[in-house]
DNA sequence: GTCTATACTAGGATAGAC
DNA sequence: GTCTATCCTAGTATAGAC
């Protein structure tokens, strides 16, 4: 059995694919800027993915698996407080729009650059928040919310309006959004008097 | 002075860069694509659009004067009720939504493939985008809301989550977005007990 | 064997000439 | 409306260093 060739190379090629596809748009970049960039060879990028369609859904699972540290990070605190954890969710959300490079939601950019429903990167952007949507459902139920999944549809909404404002304008909103949540969250889980 | 030739020209093919543009984004479209769909020559887009970007350019400018004739027409019937004018702009943007074809706000799609903020395509993007702002402010503080700003960044947070949910789900929250709208609008303006 | 670097194909891009 | 120039794209194959 052949031993593995330069082990770092694959989170290499992915870390400076993430970097240029986010910062420049997907179409953007060729591929030849890639390896560049990336200082390796040709045969290695197709080595360890053969299309250039394949590199750009291992960017979306890379982008999803970074989410979704966060989102453990965030909740951790809140164990057993499912209405503080939504909270805290966007909290870390909105700490990624205003840091700085931000550049609207990965996943979202995607999409608009990808718009056949048919290929891979579309179906993995519409994948993914179809998972962030479901969380946010599951948590606003366990919060005893009294309509989970409106609660979860305006969460989202205001985070999602949040990722927009932070690609347009920079991210002045992201204060804003956040008290918004929180209130909305507070209307739908305290018992009216 | 030369007679105007083929008056519709600059037209049909600003309508037919829309219907691409929109459809598959901008980078996906070829000029010599447009030029097939058009059915006119090459020298007549070179002569009415320069460059591919003062097309692009172009192509919002027309999409700004689409959306604010929608919003003459759908706040016209609120007269002298600027609460009700704020429910009926983000009313009529839920119908754009929910509309067959619908594939994201064109803003935030071009946005999403032109990150260079000196290209004059992202310019025109936040022009737009700030101009609507500036205008759910001005219907903010005419219907008395007790923190105009804040409503104004509310409802665009609101309207920026239904584009995107539109975009990705085919619209399944736009009943929602406007009862929140509503909500919020109404909690707003009315002056508490 | 493992890698970098280069050459190459086939096609599509913008743009301009006529 | 056709034809050309120049460039860049994805992807493959090959040459040569270590």
């Amino acid at each position: 059995m052949a031993r593995i060739p330069a082990p770092g190379t694959r989170d290499r090629l992915l870390d400076t694919a993430a970097r240029l596809f986010y910062n420049h748009g997907v179409h953007a970049v060729g591929q030849q800027q890639l390896i560049d960039e990336c200082g390796c060879g040709k045969n290695l990028l197709y080595r360890e993915f053969p299309s250039k369609d394949e590199l750009v859904v291992a960017y979306l699972e890379r982008q999803a698996r970074e989410w979704a540290a966060t989102v453990e990070q965030a909740i951790a605190p809140h164990a057993g407080d499912p209405a503080a954890q939504i909270v805290a969710i966007v909290r870390a959300a909105a700490a990624n729009v205003a840091s700085p490079g931000y550049r609207g939601c990965p996943f979202l950019n995607v999409h608009a650059e990808f718009p056949d429903p048919n290929h891979p990167a579309n179906r993995a952007s519409v994948a993914h928040r179809k998972k962030n949507l479901e969380r946010f459902r599951a948590l606003a139920e366990q919060a005893g919310a009294r309509d989970p999944a409106t609660l979860a549809e305006r969460i989202m909404l205001i985070t999602d309006g949040m990722y927009a404002d932070g690609a347009m304008f920079g991210g002045g909103a992201t204060n804003a959004a956040v008290a918004f949540a929180e209130e909305i969250v507070r209307a739908a889980t305290t018992k009216p008097a």
